[in-house]
This record gives C-alpha cells, sequence and structure tokens, in this order.
DNA sequence: CTCATACATGCCTTGACAGGCATATGCACA
DNA sequence: TGTGCATATGCCTGTCAAGGCATGTATGAG
C-alpha cells in the first residue's frame, strides 16, 4: 500500500496512469502524449511497475505497459477498510469515547481513585 | 488527488491514518502510540489536515484529529473510474486495439498508403 | 498573574528522488 | 553482421521534505 502510494504521489506516474486507464500503451507513445523525455518514462514505469500497478508485455522492439487490475482490486480492498467510516455520519459517539479514554491515561498523575 | 496520494505516501503519515480509523485521538496520543515525537506529528497532522484527510476539533488544550469521511468517499469516487480496469479481465482486445493505433501512429515515414 | 500542559512553528541538517544527458542493451531487417 | 529503432540504465545535479531540537503560543488551574 505504502509503495502504492508512493508511486501515485508522483505527479507524472499520476498521469502516466491516468492514461494508461485507456488503454496499453508503449513507452514512447506516452512520452509524446505527456510530453515527457523517454528516459524519465522508463523510470517511472519501472517504480509503477515494482509497486505493481502496470505490467509489460514485449512486442517486438516496444514494451507495451498495462494497468494492473489487481492492484486497483488491493486499493479497493484498503479502501473497504474505511468504510465504517466515511458511512457514520453520526459517529459523535466514537469522539467521546476516544476523548474519555485519553482523560483516563493522562489521569495517571492526578490520583485517580477507580 | 495528488496531494492526498502524497499525504498517504508517508510512512509514519500512513500510520497516522490507519490510527485514526479506530477514532479521534489527540496530537499526544498518536505520538505515544507511534513512537514519534511530538513536533513530528503535529507536522504530519498538518499535512494531512492540508490534504482533507482529517479535520480537527479543540478540546481544551487538546486538538482531537479525526479521519474526514469526505476525503474518503473521493478516493473510492477516483477508485471507481478504473472500475472497468479490473472488471474486465477479458480484455485482450483493448491489448490489440492499442497496438493498431500505435502501429498506424509509427507508420507515418513508412509510406502507408491507406 | 504565574505556572503547567498540550500543541504549533521555526531553523537546521541530511537523505531521497526527479530531471537532464550520455550511453548501453535488445530486437528486427537487409 | 551491420544498421536503425525502441527502450533501459548510469551518472550528475538540484530540490524538497522529514527528523531533531529549541522555542513560541494558547488554554486551564491555583
Amino acid at each position: 500500500m505504502l509503495e502504492t502510494f508512493a508511486a501515485l504521489a508522483e505527479p507524472n506516474r499520476y498521469r502516466i496512469v491516468e492514461l494508461l486507464r485507456s488503454g496499453p500503451r508503449a513507452v514512447n507513445d506516452i512520452g509524446d502524449r505527456l510530453q515527457l523525455n523517454q528516459p524519465q518514462v522508463s523510470k517511472h514505469l519501472r517504480v509503477l511497475k515494482e509497486a505493481g500497478l502496470v505490467d509489460v508485455q514485449p512486442r517486438a522492439q516496444q514494451r507495451l505497459y498495462e494497468l494492473r487490475p489487481q492492484s486497483l482490486r488491493k486499493m479497493h480492498g484498503w479502501l473497504e477498510r474505511y468504510r465504517r467510516v466515511w458511512d457514520e455520519q453520526f459517529e459523535q459517539l466514537d469522539e467521546l469515547v476516544e476523548e474519555l479514554k485519553q482523560r483516563e491515561r493522562s489521569d495517571e498523575r492526578h490520583g485517580k481513585r477507580k
């Protein structure tokens, strides 16, 4: 996950991913469309690949890069764990509970009598 | 989105977000649990706040930080745009289409006769 | 008003990483 | 085998951001 976010945090890599949403592309194709030098494109693709976000398929001399569905599913899975958070717009409760926990903990020096 | 990813790409910020999943926390509370110095926690929270990932509520001298449901919904929305990608495990088609596009484009110098 | 607590901010140093450029590698075709 | 095209890699430089530390600010208690 961390590696995924780090990969997507770079503006040009983000653009590459957005571009690949429309389908597989060759390196120079990407470079042309996004106005990037070929070496940087290769480097960014390397990072994206190591993060598991893209995959390659050789086609003669060119390499077609495409998004890896699996990585997106993984992101989706991660996000699902936060479902609770955005479902509950009424959870003023947690807030209170946590405040009490915090108070309890910081009361140690106040001679808290349970 | 970019700002969101950048915020989550930092290991300690990621940990903070994961921690906040269980509810609002005060700054020192976070620092204690994650073994971080208070100033760095404040700085990270600042970044998270500017990225729209968390929100603050003053409680006496402490500040309770909590996840912003809206930001998570936004991420979810972004990811939805890629739904097509991970739904289609049979899309060898796109690949072919794109290859043709590419070929077409790079044929310019080969005297392509349409 | 003074003091303590909880947090924020500023400065400094260091490491990581992106871009530019030159060059190496792999594949195809004559 | 030599040549050209597509891509990868290495080196260098500049920039930016995270951590450590000191200090500033606000709130509550006595």
